[in-house]
DNA sequence: CGTATCCGATACACCGGTGTATCGAACAGC
DNA sequence: GCTGTTCGATACACCGGTGTATCGGATACG
């Protein structure tokens, strides 16, 4: 069970890491739907050999990329939350996630594209519900440990109810960004939207940065201006 | 002007209707993506001549579908948000609103297929964020009508930024909706935040409904189990 | 260093869907 | 009702992509 049941491997770990950020590429750039096999050996710089020994369907090596990069942001959020001391406000917790969440424009494109297909399949849909669960979950114990000055307002449900509305908050942002590419006003507008639903009444901040949206939508501070290559 | 150009039309007008019906049908139970030309036509009762004769590309046929419905659904929202006088505090035009928008399950996924879309081709995000600013600024001016009792948290900037705050939970809800089916939580759920965002601390409403979410996702209120047939 | 095994490349048959060209039928106008 | 035009059905050629079978080179292991 160490590294391997049958005969071990070496480079075909390397082949099937390569096609998976051949593919993750090529996904964000075009859209799951658009995407051929053969586009994405090509990406990798593989023929489909290389391809049909590794995975049995493009939807295979789809979910499989989906696991991957979910789990690494669910690290990376967990991580992010459970960071300082339970004492202090939620502030400073929120604007780490918030970066972390907001961090890459393709990672989001290739998500929604998941969302597409979960929406129709409720198998694939389970996968991403447990997903959004392990995060809701992480917000929802850093918004308890936190729960000290600010009483969070009774209108949510408790820790749990703040915590949906945090996810709400962000994939209603992540729906806009999508659209406008403004990671830092998405992330300045996600900052706003979590202030003004965790912390209304007693905690005006002095807002993080003027909505700067109004009707400018592009070319302003973005970061990205296609589709970045990196991960 | 008055009907028709070039020699006018008839039956035309009532096949070119057929095929964008059976095109939505189609596009919401499998997903535009996965969707041919072939399918559109079988599904509507026609054959393929049918439809070269009314479009050049399933692209065209699936943004003047979306052109069709946006359309419909704008006009509906400034509807029920122009309806009562002034005065009434904004929780009657939440609930009518919420009624609207989250009432056809099909229309959101075509429309999440047509933001996947959007994503990636500035020229169709351009038509999305026409929909979206077209909806907000009814908000927008509905929230300023009736600013008398609730002077709406500062934290977000004034009715225009209310409003997007508005849009956001809306998306929000909506993807958590594509992916549980359960119509009626979505409702009491986008209630609920609205109420939250706008209305945080005078206003503690007998909370609609119990969040009834809690981690008992499905079976419940659900009306549709399925890719629902109807419109 | 030899060899058994694995992995990825190449070649091939195949299929679904597309777009076009042609034709018969329905329809509007007189 | 007749006729010219329009609309939609049918037939055909074509192509991109798929999946499989086979083979040669790389790799782990003794």
């Amino acid at each position: 069970m160490d590294d391997g049941a049958k005969r071990v491997t070496r480079r075909r770990i390397r082949t099937r890491a390569r096609l998976l950020d051949a593919a993750f590429t090529v996904f964000a750039a075009k859209g799951f739907g658009r995407v051929s096999i053969e586009e994405v050996c090509e990406a990798a710089g593989f023929s489909r050999g290389a391809f049909y020994s590794n995975f049995a369907t493009l939807d295979e090596l789809f979910f499989a990329l989906y696991q991957e990069r979910a789990d690494l942001i669910a690290r990376q959020v967990a991580d992010a939350l459970a960071q300082d001391g339970p004492g202090l406000d939620v502030t400073a917790a929120v604007d780490r996630v918030t970066e972390v969440l907001l961090l890459d424009v393709d990672w989001l494109l290739v998500k929604t594209d998941f969302l597409v297909r979960a929406a129709r399949e409720p198998a694939v849909a389970r996968s991403l519900l447990d997903h959004r669960a392990r995060l809701r979950r992480a917000v929802a114990d850093r918004l308890a440990r936190a729960q000290g000055p600010t009483p969070l307002p009774a209108v949510l449900g408790g820790a749990e109810g703040a915590a949906r509305a945090v996810v709400a908050a962000y994939d209603g942002v992540t729906t806009q960004l999508l659209l406008d590419k403004d990671v830092d006003a998405a992330r300045a507008w996600l900052k706003q939207l979590l202030t003004a639903l965790l912390a209304a009444p007693p905690t005006p901040p002095p807002a993080t940065r003027a909505p700067a949206h109004t009707h400018t939508p592009s070319a302003h501070g973005r970061r990205t201006p296609g589709p970045t290559p990196g991960a």
